[in-house]
DNA sequence: CCATAAAGATACATAATAGGCATCGATATG
DNA sequence: CATATCGATGCCTATTATGTATCTTTATGG
């Protein structure tokens, strides 16, 4: 019996399928079924009665879960007694992030922090790197969480990929070009071009098509919010391209469709960075693991989907 | 953080010495050392301060105690709730082990025994594998822990060597050959040979001294009792060869002594013997498992102490 | 009624780690 | 001052936790 098993079955008890824990914990659903196959077979019983579509407890099960939650809970009572005991992780911490990371990460990551550290501070900025890098410079920002284009340019700042990302196109609802399959039928349409990094947009949106043996697209608007964007595209015949999270994140709601592409539009890579000359508070420290868990855990999800959407 | 870690601080924690928990545990120092430091350093604040003769816990460190205990009582609980509601662990087991074997296994084993099944029922048989073979195959005993001389006759027994044995030689106190080192300066005196089996005990005697080329022993008493041997040397002049067990059982108190050879006499090696066809109840396999962490254990300890004696 | 999606199981490969072995330096104690 | 005892370190191996790829089964919606 370990530690993680005990996490596991709390998992799959919570969540009532073994897919759905293992997708909560990050880990795969082989990974899972063996962890709680291998308790049920030191235990000499199974605590989980398996169905088409999910799982539920045996009444041993139950038995189970009242002790090992009692565990867990010991357990964090240990991190949380000596961290406070040590003032460690009473203060702020200080996160820029670009507004498709904080879509894809923040729900994950500010459930975790706030109940391991109940007594932290967040502060958040919405943005990219350019416009925030001085303040991460300063120390006013711990680190930065989104696309990098370009390498670093100072040796001073620490670079680690989360994970590659990927743009879709986006039309309201009933748009006539809603069924098209490829980037070429989409190439009379007109275009809102988000453009929120001073340098790269322009030439990063064109070599879009330019990848694909297509003309630039005709731009009729540019646009610095991606909420405007989004508003603009759900009362017009616009297009855009914007970073696939958005799409779990749809303020227009129903009025507005993604447009299933065979092609993968790539986008830059997310990130995280902060400086290497300074090492993190131990509060920033912990977020920042929060933060690499969820990220790479997202990429991992996003790379099958890519990945099932260009073989299906 | 893992449970192993929480067994080791709580073991050093009871040891008082990080090596004397890791006897008690049967993993090695080392290993100890470095499950303590990561605990550590995942906290980031010490848990013990190291003397030259030991540790003591921190504030903190007790601290951690406190709800590790818990944990280790709750997983402790897990089990026992279980395995008592599958009505499982309740009945008796039945053993037959040879004097030596229980001395250096049974204070382990009984302790963890009683504590982990406290409604089962242990029956014990001391004696050698021959006696009790028919009641190995009859079913009324479900295992031998002992010497086993030769090589298993039958293909239904199945034999695990736990660890390679060695024999003493045993003299009373102020024995005038009591400072010897060689067997050859044993040669003249006179000797009680033990004799449990009854095929091979004579033939074995004299081998340990044909492998010193030397002619075999004058023997002056067999007893087929080690009591009634150890009894005899301690009245007598009388020098006699036991397996090194006896050392820590001394019946006949401080009227004893080992005399320290340089060579080491071989004994026949400890093994759990039961059958192959029938898988041993579950109370027995429980019981089959202590014995077999001891035994491994006790060989370590056995081996490094032969070795020692040997360079030394 | 069939196609599909979603679930759990299996087989194989790989990366992380618990544990073992040999050895060292430090420190009380006889 | 010698020695036994203790904790620390470096290196290696066996175990195991996890990932990747693939399969079978079963509700479910058109």
């Amino acid at each position: 019996m370990k530690l993680n098993n005990i996490r596991d079955v709390l998992a799959v008890a919570k969540a009532g399928s073994i897919r759905a824990a293992s997708r909560e914990l990050g880990i795969t659903q082989p990974s899972m079924t063996r962890s709680i196959r291998d308790t049920e077979n030191e235990l000499g019983l199974p605590l989980f009665t398996r169905h088409a579509h999910g799982v539920t407890l045996t009444d041993m099960g139950r038995l189970f879960v009242r002790r090992a939650t009692a565990i867990q809970s010991e357990l964090q009572h240990i991190f949380e007694e000596i961290d406070q005991s040590q003032g460690r992780y009473i203060g702020e911490v200080s996160v820029a992030m670009s507004a498709a990371a904080s879509i894809a990460l923040m729900p994950t990551i500010l459930n975790d922090f706030q109940k391991r550290y109940p007594q932290a501070t967040l502060k958040f900025t919405e943005g990219l790197f350019h416009p925030i890098e001085a303040d991460i410079f300063s120390g006013e920002i711990d680190f930065f969480v989104g696309p990098l284009f370009e390498k670093a340019n100072t040796t001073s700042l620490l670079v680690e990929k989360l994970f590659d990302n990927m743009r879709i196109v986006i039309a309201r609802k009933g748009h006539p070009l809603a069924g098209a399959t490829k980037l070429e039928e989409l190439s009379g349409a007109h275009w809102i071009r988000p453009s929120f990094s001073h340098l790269h947009d322009a030439a990063d949106f064109d070599a879009m098509f330019e990848r694909a043996g297509l003309p630039s697209p005709e731009i009729i608007l540019q646009s610095r919010s991606a909420m405007m964007t989004l508003l603009a595209v759900a009362n017009s015949n616009l297009l855009t391209i914007l970073p696939i999270q958005w799409l779990d994140f749809m303020p227009a709601g129903e009025q507005i469709v993604s447009i299933n592409l065979n092609e993968t539009l790539p986008a830059a890579p997310v990130c995280i960075v902060h400086r290497g000359d300074l090492p993190l508070t131990p509060l920033a420290e912990r977020f920042c693991d929060l933060t690499r868990k969820a990220g790479l855990n997202y990429g991992r999800r996003l790379a099958k989907h890519k990945q099932e959407n260009e073989t299906g």
